[in-house]
DNA sequence: TATTATTGACTGAAATTTCAGTCAATAGAT
DNA sequence: ATCTATTGACTGAAATTTCAGTCAATAATA
């Protein structure tokens, strides 16, 4: 499919504005979305976000489902051979508590979006999706340390990942909220890594 | 202080206004909050929220603060005697995860709280203070079963006690955007108090 | 290939909707 | 008669959405 030159920077546009709008919610939250404000941090008409997308909602939406994606592919970045299991688990979860602006922006998004799925049904799925993922490369990472021995035998790979994945959405929102510090975020997470895996190999 | 019939009334007033909100709070969230639907809600004018409350962020402010004494008291409610320490904290830990209206709209604030502070420097304080409430009373908790035996000696109360209250904040994230049913919300709680905890007694 | 028609991306401004907040008037208690 | 609680109608400022129209890129035609 040879896109021409127009479509290719049509599509170039949406995606600044998918950025502009996922910098700005990651700032004043989904409700505090402001189209204006979006189509400024995009350097573009107010008009052409409703161009390329049905409505404001239609926007919160696509933007969900952008970073959905992005995060999958972060997930899939294959984080340094040699580390073992153990390792790349620890390095993962305690990325979510990063201070760069597109990890935190990752996190603030992420976290918007499970609160207004308790009242909007209409990302309730998206948001389902983005946690299955999550859970998944979480205990992935489990089993692949069970085999490399840097988690202890015996651990349940599904409900250690369950269990760690919720802690860590917990303490996100707390740090978010500025009610925990970053490093005493990172110092709970790995008391309860040590609960969950077993003592860290030296 | 003798309180005067119209006084008296006044206050009932006051707290019809901050129950419709906290309902409405629960229903649509804190961002989501509409003075014209609490007055509606509350049967009374609009106008009269800003004679008690001065403005929109002056109610929500209210609401929050209603909200930790409730919760406060709800957990000041001395859960029967005859329980040890470890029962008790259960019971409160799930607690959390009730279909009652009245405690699910008190996660709900809750959560929208922890939220909105991120967006909201005012509100820091407030969730500060809930979140402090909390996890004192569950390490009270932790301490009450290292004394009658219900928990294994040589568990860090204040450690397990950040941990615990961290994995249900996010337990009830996920419950509230209905990523997670009760049942395995609570299933997912019981399992990190035994690696917390260890074993329950019979 | 030069000319003409058609489409797609985009703009600016106006229309509409949505809300927080005000104020003068009134009812009711003391 | 005074003060307090309460009302309902109103305002102003944002914010969302719509729309008529421009311009450049592409497709069709001669």
């Amino acid at each position: 499919m040879a896109r021409t030159a127009r479509a290719e920077k049509a599509a170039e546009t949406r995606g600044r504005i998918l950025a502009a709008t996922a910098r700005m919610v990651a700032g004043h939250g989904i409700r505090g979305l402001r189209v204006e404000d979006v189509a400024k941090e995009a350097g573009i008409a107010v008009s052409l976000i409703y161009y390329h997308f049905k409505s404001r909602g239609g926007l919160v939406q696509a933007v969900l489902l952008r970073t959905n994606e992005l995060a999958l592919a972060g997930l899939a970045e294959t984080p340094v051979r040699q580390l073992d299991g153990r390792a790349q688990l620890s390095a993962l979860l305690e990325g979510e508590f990063s201070e760069l602006p597109e990890v935190r922006e990752l996190a603030v998004v992420w976290s918007e979006a499970t609160a207004s799925a308790a009242f909007d049904p209409a990302l309730v799925p998206l948001v389902r999706e983005a946690a299955r993922n999550w859970e998944d490369t979480v205990s992935r990472l489990i089993r692949t340390g069970l085999a490399d021995g840097s988690v202890a035998p015996g651990t349940d790979p599904a409900g250690s990942a369950a269990r760690l994945t919720a802690l860590v959405e917990g303490l996100s929102s707390k740090w978010l909220a500025s009610v925990l510090g970053r490093a005493e975020a990172i110092a709970l997470l790995r008391s309860a890594m040590a609960r969950e895996l077993g003592p860290p190999p030296p």
